[in-house]
DNA sequence: CCAGACGTTGTT
DNA sequence: GTCTGG
DNA sequence: CCAGACGTTGTT
DNA sequence: GTCTGG
């Protein structure tokens, strides 16, 4: 998953003492990263930084966090270790978007991995249903705080290539999945695929298949020569240049 | 998520 | 195959 | 009662 | 901390 948040939603936050350029961009996120967070504070908005992947406040230790970093919908209210996060401590999780990986059967047992980079339609940044966590860090009495990303069956977009995909929110969606009073069968009506209209994926190149590369070259669009797949199965990429500026407004 | 590592005491 | 590290 | 888990994705 | 399995 790739993040960086856009200016666009940023005007409807109110930001506390961090900056928003103290968050750095990734364009590789990868588990135990720190990523944009948006939680409730005083009944307002506001901007912080969370490490992906969530680390229950009765962990021994930090390291169950590497492979907390998703949270099915579908049981995230029953399962101990999300239970009491997903009821009392909701939080936005904004991005560009994120890539999603492809399996393709090449007779070895790995299989080959293809790399798509799925983005909202609209241009603007992806806003994820997350949950976030208060661990206490003995060593040093210091706290940790982590998230997870909510997960849901794919839409039509996704489903070629995963069964699976980040809840993504509506603007109108977050005032409610961010309120601590707000009626948990609401809140879990939020809990649903994004519309296949709302989203579009492009194949990216396989040097995000490793965490070590980051940088916005990651995000260009392979071309159709390379992608290997049917043209079909591709989404347009608008290479007008007034899109390209757009994209690099968005990003801090 | 992917890439890369994965192993030590005592030799039954 | 599974775990760890990034 | 205590011990052990507490998670997802994908299972090539 | 709390739940489940034994």
């Amino acid at each position: 998953m790739a993040t960086t948040t856009a200016e666009g939603l940023v005007k409807f936050f109110v930001i506390d003492d961090r900056q928003v350029d103290d968050v750095p961009p990734s364009y590789n996120v990868a588990p135990t990263d720190p990523v944009p967070a948006v939680v409730r504070y005083d009944g307002q908005m506001v901007l912080t930084e969370f490490r992906w992947g969530l680390v229950p406040f009765w962990a021994k230790d930090r390291s169950i966090g590497a492979r907390m970093i998703n949270a099915r919908s579908e049981t995230v209210t029953v399962k101990k270790a999300f239970a009491e996060s997903v009821e009392q401590r909701r939080c936005l999780l904004p991005a560009d978007g994120f890539y999603e990986w492809e399996k393709v059967d090449d007779g070895t047992k790995r299989g080959r991995r293809l790399p798509w980079f799925v983005r909202r339609t609209d241009g603007n940044p992806m806003v994820y249903a997350g949950i976030w966590s208060s661990w206490r860090d003995r060593e040093n009495d210091t706290r940790l705080l982590t998230c997870s990303v909510l997960t849901t069956s794919a839409n039509e977009v996704l489903s070629p290539i995963h069964d699976r995909m980040p809840v993504v929110l509506e603007r109108e969606q977050w005032e409610t999945w961010l309120d601590p009073q707000a009626d948990m069968g609401d809140v879990r009506e939020l809990l649903a695929p994004a519309p296949d209209d709302a989203v579009e994926r492009y194949r990216v190149s396989t040097r995000v298949n490793s965490v070590a590369n980051n940088s916005p070259e990651l995000l260009e669009p392979l071309a159709e020569d390379d992608q290997d797949l049917p043209a079909s199965l591709v989404t347009t990429v608008d290479t007008d240049p007034a899109e390209d500026d757009a994209e690099q407004t968005s990003l801090f």
